[in-house]
DNA sequence: CGCTAATTGACAATATTTTAACACAAGATG
DNA sequence: CATCTTGTGTTAAAATATTGTCAATTAGCG
């Protein structure tokens, strides 16, 4: 019976991730929690518990092993499966996603866009073209498609969400600015720019009141 | 002594915030912690919670008056006040952010854009200006401005953000993926647009492997 | 090859967050 | 105008998450 993870814990492997490969890059082999936890700003003891929830990764005396703690921290984020996705919302937005190719480098394959307006279908990003809506469907059946992007509007978001999930959606990265209603099986990871704009707006405003 | 409210609360505001946009759209005069519940898919008592944090909204009896409610949660997120933005970093996701105009309806005003690339600067987004990197302390010294969007490959953004806090923002909204060290009287929101990716591909081979 | 210092992994202790329970005010009903 | 219902605000309990501590183990060194 394996204990479910928390997604508190979940949110803070990427991080790790990040930093463990700014240590390989500067050439460090080996790390403990605490000095870890220095760069990092968090306790050393979090560092461990967290890890401690998928095996044992450190010796004691030594810490903690670069490279291979890396590959493992990859392995359970599922970072060495490659993963195809289509971007649907062929806007400033979408474009910039399609466009982004650290995403590549993680296993992420771009492979498709889509857009209702017919005057983006036919032109490119990045060598992929816009395609009409209405191939949507063939496409994700017959490609292999884990993920779709979702970049367009809240209008249109719930039906599209609906549309995806019909034709065998694995995961939605959700960019539109409405909760998706979609079954267990389909992943959905919301980003909600304008929830975190406010949260900023909250930040500034608080502070300006206390230092008041 | 004001009691600190927890981030958790805050992350939560600006979700309350659309629903009670939709309810008003639609015309609800009223709703009750337990029918938002319904719709929000969390307790009714931690609705009640998070609001009690910042007064009685509400009435027994009654419930809460969705307009009011929806003005209040303003209020607290600090959506009456007008803030000035530029984006630093002219490359797809800057023009995107910059193009988004539901920011403008919330109150954060469009002011300027910044770019080292001299193909970009003199190019327009929405009738804005690119400006050279030159430009930028004395643009934000004069110009009122509050926060400062970072949208640049993380190799510049610590130096950027260094320059940024020297000329006085007041807040840094931070989509480089890299973690900033700024004062504490500069407010910064990450965005780590590949963390959240991270986060998806978990969940997706999480749930690969129960299901298996 | 054994000793010392370092450092983990496990677990106990706190702290925080979420959920439940309930007394009672406000409004509705007849 | 007495009674009943609704639904808040608040306090208490439960569930989660974070931090602190320490025995056990290992690397490094003489």
């Amino acid at each position: 019976m394996d204990k479910e993870i928390s997604q508190a814990v979940i949110s803070r492997l990427p991080r790790y991730l990040r930093y463990l490969g700014d240590l390989k890059d500067r050439n460090v082999e080996r790390i403990s929690s605490s000095e870890l936890s220095v760069l990092m700003k968090v306790t050393a003891s979090q560092i461990r518990q967290d890890l401690n929830n998928f095996g044992g990764f450190g010796q004691q005396g030594y810490g903690y092993n670069v490279d291979f703690l890396y590959s493992e921290i990859s392995k359970i984020l599922g970072l060495e499966h490659q993963y195809n996705f289509i971007i649907i919302g062929a806007g400033n937005l979408g474009k910039a996603l399609g466009g982004y190719l650290n995403f590549e480098k993680r296993g992420f394959i771009f492979k498709g866009m889509f857009d209702k307006d017919p005057s983006l279908i036919g032109t490119e990003v990045r060598g992929v073209k816009v395609m009409s809506m209405e191939e949507l469907p063939g496409f994700i059946r017959s490609g292999n498609i884990d993920i779709a992007v979702l970049t367009i509007p809240k209008e249109g978001a719930v039906l599209v969400a609906k549309v995806l999930v019909e034709n065998g959606i694995k995961a939605i990265w959700n960019f539109a600015h409405v909760d998706l209603d979609v079954p267990e099986n389909v992943q959905v990871e919301n980003v909600h720019l304008s929830d975190s704009l406010m949260k900023l707006s909250y930040n500034i405003s608080s502070y300006d009141q206390t230092k008041k």
